[in-house]
RNA sequence: CGGGAUGUAGCGCAGCUUGGUAGCGCACCUCGCUUGGGACGAGGGGGUCGCAGGUUCGAAUCCUGUCAUCCCGACCA
């Protein structure tokens, strides 16, 4: 590909309205082009990364056992209204209506339509087990789009989705596909992390996410891992053991104090000189339009998903101010369940357990409860945020937190969907019954955004060499010199008989504008053809080390193509 | 959903307070010069100033509405 042909351009600055750095790399460098919020075209270099990803993916999928296919990206509202989603998945779903005033939506995901591609095609026992796939565009109505790739809202993504007979049949199958998705991510050279995870909005039991971890703010999920065991969890669904610490104060006596615009946990802990974890606080959440009531330990947090999930929910926010003194009568920093255990909704966290003498709100305005104790044991569930420092749940030492982009992700869907969609095959016994599914996804364009957060320079994105666009970019440092044109170009043929994917950048420019360039799109290998080529030498950088030698053409060659071979091998 | 900010050329921005027929840098085109880390000079093309109304002799500028984009928040006890 000649340079002066290649259809990018660019940017000698930073996009003003990009925060991640993949967003302002793949922007400045010409990979994307925004078209409107959270929607974006991928330009010729985007395109190819897309392709080398997807090529991966497809290589080890295959070699997995799984089957290519590819479904629609418009759906009907009836397929979803089949599987009871089309109630509960809320406004990330798109929905609209055709001229016949059919409703339809664009697929987020696509569980329902494989399982009615498959009930009709899969018949019979004998057929299974199966795992199908496809590259599709999905879209999501995300609340708030950001990052340019990371969540965009609409984006490609591989899913895929396995049938079997049985739990065993899927629990192999689960354990092949994450090994295939170790390989994938291995060869686009991203490090993950697979983390236990909640199942959302897809359903199921089981899951893992897998997570390129980050540390910087563009990972949008807390993961919580342990050091000396293999635990490790989206924060979502991470458990721990509490550290062993004193949960009573001296309050003996049970009494209403007051404690005047004292409204936070810890203006309260200061007034009273107590710890924030001697006061039992009570955060109250409209859960699916009712109310709930969470009381937790003060010094630890809700999890709402968590709490989601304990109470059965669909959606939740916090309780408005005016919804707190209709239900309760008080205001908030003044709350506690007492006297509203029949009224609504009462969670006790699990933090909540053991607390003695504790401090809770009197539910009137400016007072609290000092020495309170449980009248009764209530039931306690864990619907708290962990903090690192807390115990492993396995092996009970301390737990490390660290952010991370999810990838890829895996799920035991079981009979979730095959069972309100009808969804059968025969048995050996002549009985039908439901398939027991797996579903599998990869974010691709979030992989590739992954992969500059983790692999870039001042300079611009550092490629891994096997979803690079280009392998290796030829400039001569001044196109008007007959020779150095000359043996450019010659290099530059011998690359593509080699099998390299190769640019040569012909422009008529200064040096500094083709390394410029050359650094910010990130070819992973460059050969200069300058001065030197008098002596027969040109030079060759890489990209990744900033390593730079002298060498002939040939050997450049032969060093580019050896390691274009061994992707290859792979 | 609430708050804040911004919409002027492909990109980044100035002009708006105090209305007078739109400007700068990058990019683009032509010529010259230059050629190892985003050169220089001269000339040139490109914008119904987000959209719709209103005020006015006259609106990018003032007023009203609307749309879009970006940022923050959604109250914990």
């Amino acid at each position: 590909m000649k340079m002066s042909k290649l259809f990018v351009q660019t940017l000698r600055d930073f996009p003003q309205d990009a925060e991640a750095m993949s967003h302002k790399l793949l922007v400045r460098a010409g990979y994307i082009k925004k078209l409107t919020n959270g929607i974006y075209s991928y330009l010729p270099l985007m395109k190819r990364v897309i392709s080398k990803i997807e090529q991966i993916a497809r290589e080890e999928l295959d070699k997995a056992g799984a089957q290519e296919l590819s479904m629609p990206f418009v759906q009907p509202a009836e397929l979803w209204q089949k599987s009871g989603r089309w109630q509960v998945y809320g406004k990330e779903l798109l929905r609209m209506k055709d001229r016949h005033d059919v409703e339809l939506c664009l697929g987020p995901t696509h569980e329902e339509v494989i399982t009615s591609i498959v009930d009709g095609i899969l018949n019979s026992y004998k057929q299974l087990p199966i795992n199908l796939y496809q590259f599709q565009l999905k879209f999501r109505d995300e609340i708030r789009p950001r990052f340019g790739l990371l969540r965009g809202r609409e984006f490609i993504m591989k899913d895929g989705y396995s049938f079997h007979t049985s739990q065993e049949s899927l629990d192999e199958e689960y354990k092949n596909m994450w090994n295939a998705y170790k390989r994938i991510f291995d060869r686009c050279g991203l490090e993950t992390k697979p983390v236990q995870s909640d199942s959302g909005a897809i359903g199921g039991k089981v899951s893992h996410e897998f997570m390129v971890l980050t540390e910087t703010q563009t990972g949008e999920d807390d993961v919580f891992y342990c050091k000396n065991c293999d635990y490790s969890a989206n924060s979502n669904h991470s458990t721990s053991i509490l550290n062993e610490i004193e949960t009573t104060t001296n309050f003996i006596e049970e009494k209403i104090v007051d404690t005047p615009n004292v409204k936070t946990i810890k203006d309260l802990a200061e007034f009273l000189n107590i710890n924030e974890n001697n006061i039992l606080k009570s955060v109250f959440y409209i859960v699916d339009s009712k109310p709930v009531m969470v009381m937790i330990r003060g010094d630890k947090e809700v999890e709402e998903t968590k709490l989601l999930n304990a109470v059965g929910g669909l959606e939740i926010r916090k309780a408005t101010e005016d919804e707190t003194s209709e239900y309760t009568g008080s205001k908030a920093g003044f709350l506690s369940f007492i006297g509203l255990e029949d009224k609504i909704k009462i969670i006790f966290d699990l933090s909540a357990k053991g607390m003695k003498n504790f401090v809770i709100g009197a539910n009137e305005v400016d007072k609290h409860i000092v020495g309170y104790n449980f009248k009764s044991t209530p039931e306690f569930v864990d619907v708290s945020l962990v903090k690192a420092g807390e115990l492993c749940p396995n092996c009970h030492k301390p737990l490390f937190i660290t952010r991370g982009i999810e990838v890829g992700n895996i799920f035991q869907l079981g009979t979730k969907y095959s069972k309100p969609m009808n969804a059968t095959y025969t048995d050996e016994n002549g009985e039908n019954k439901p398939f027991i599914m797996g579903c599998y996804g990869i974010g691709i364009t979030r992989t590739a955004a992954a992969a500059i957060e983790k692999h870039h320079d001042d300079f611009g994105i550092i490629w891994p060499l096997a979803i690079a666009p280009y392998h290796c970019i030829v400039v001569p440092v001044n196109i008007q010199e007959e020779e150095q044109k000359k043996v450019a170009f010659e290099i530059y043929e011998k690359l593509q008989k080699e099998g390299v994917e190769v640019v040569i950048d012909d422009r008529d420019d200064r040096a500094g504008v083709k390394f410029k360039d050359a650094d910010l799109i990130g070819f992973p290998y460059r050969i200069t053809v300058g001065k030197t080529i008098k002596d027969g030498l040109v030079e060759f950088k890489t990209r990744q080390t900033g390593e730079m030698v002298t060498i002939t053409p040939d050997e450049a060659v032969q060093k580019i193509a050896e390691e274009v071979k061994k992707l290859k091998v792979n």
